[in-house]
DNA sequence: TATTGTTATACTCTATAACTATA
DNA sequence: TATAGTTATAGAGTATAACAATA
């Protein structure tokens, strides 16, 4: 019963969590994708559309879009692939760098604040806590999609 | 420094834990929403539509939308509300009913396999770890909110 | 006059399929 | 022939505004 407890308290502190994100995005006129679209950018460098729908997992179509969205606002633009003519290199403006630049100056922030009043000790527990979880998690998820897999293989 | 260690354990838990949420809704025909509706329905007994809006947090419209899928699908209906003909009462058919009764099954179990191999005394403390987190962001968000209100009455 | 729900319209996220230009 | 990106189309989440029926 108190396995419940930990995922209702997890559950129930990453609707916060999302909601004070969509708050901080929306104040910003920006979205989720967009705003992992620009993360990438501004940890990974310039890329290309097919790089970018990769790395956020979604069709290169929908990356079309997002990169339509912020090049309006002015935060990305797309120039020429330097040696490939079909594809389009997207990169930061210089106002999308320093966006990106307050935001994880603020995702700091808010990761000092939210222990503030914890001694280390109880910081270094609840990190290794939560990395217990997810490893719990991501196993569960594999024999999950294991035993799938070979339910489909015997029909 | 540890406190974005934290936060980002957290923010990487949440996201697989999302995944999977996601994926096991989709294997029913499920979404977010219409299941959050369910799960209103489930917890609170019949409700009507604006009574819904106010427990999702969307607009009435919105939940016409989300009424008319879980209709559609025989997960729940509409039924003339007693006394005011204004309204109608939304609840779950038989197969809503039970379809929730199966997760909420789902839940205890994933709540009770997350922690497996943790002695208690430290799931004790990521419980309240936890619980002491959201408090700490519950705050801010209340401060960031009264520092906005005072700006604005500034203004 | 206020409230319940719906029609009309619009934006965003997301997907698949078909197509163009280039490799 | 395969790859990069776009046009076309569609379903779902979400919102506002205008409107009907009823309170």
């Amino acid at each position: 019963m108190s396995g419940t407890h930990v995922l209702d308290s997890l559950l129930a502190l990453t609707q916060v969590l999302q909601a004070d994100q969509e708050r901080e995005l929306d104040r910003r006129g920006l979205t989720v994708p967009r705003t992992h679209l620009l993360w990438v950018l501004f940890h990974g460098g310039p890329a290309t559309q097919v790089q970018l729908s990769e790395a956020l997992g979604v069709t290169p179509r929908h990356i079309t879009t997002l990169v339509d969205a912020l090049d309006a606002t002015g935060l990305a633009r797309r120039e020429p692939h330097p040696t490939d003519r079909r594809a389009v290199l997207v990169h930061l403006t210089e106002r999308g760098t320093t966006l990106m630049q307050a935001m994880d100056a603020e995702h700091d922030e808010l990761g000092a604040a939210l222990v503030a009043g914890l001694d280390p000790d109880t910081v270094e527990a609840l990190t290794r806590g939560l990395d217990h979880v997810r490893g719990r998690l991501e196993e569960l998820i594999a024999a999950h999609e294991r035993a799938q897999r070979e339910r489909e293989d015997t029909a």
